[in-house]
DNA sequence: TTTCAACACAACAAATCCGTTGTGTGTTTT
DNA sequence: AAAACACACAACGGATTTGTTGTGTTGAAA
């Protein structure tokens, strides 16, 4: 239960932030070398990543990993 | 490389904040249900942990999840 | 010295991650 | 209408995580 709303919140902070800058899912999967299904799992919350990947998504969007938890 | 630099800066930075805390890695192991050793991997930078791994884990040091990366 | 606490390291197995492939739906463009 | 784009969903499989058990080292306390 908490576990699936920490993850729908990220999932969720992710898309606003990658929305925000206008790029698509496909475009920031390629841009680290993923595919637009693992970001679209990402965004819905279906997988509870690692901090790897998320530093990576971090590049990819050009923010900083706080981001995905403040706010 | 750059991984294995990653997991160390964040092992030796939840080290940091559980020593500060003065407890000990059975201590917060066992205040989020986990081992003695679990802690000494992620502390050691062995493993790419999970969101949710680590959100866990600041809740044992009770510390909010941006502790980690910052400084 | 013996005992105990704290930490480190390794191996096993079940669970999960995540890259990949394939497909579907809705919207926009030509 | 046809084509293209953006996103969603599911299944497969290799890799990784992580709980568990067992063991070792070091230092402090008894």
């Amino acid at each position: 239960m908490e576990k699936e709303v920490l993850l729908k919140n990220l999932g969720d902070r992710i898309r606003e932030i990658r929305e925000g800058k206008g790029i698509t899912q496909k475009q920031l999967a390629h841009s680290i070398g993923k595919d637009q299904q693992s970001i679209q799992r990402l965004e819905a919350g279906k997988i509870n990543p690692s901090i790897f990947y998320l530093h990576e998504v971090a590049k990819g969007l050009d923010v900083n990993m706080e981001f995905f938890f403040n706010q």
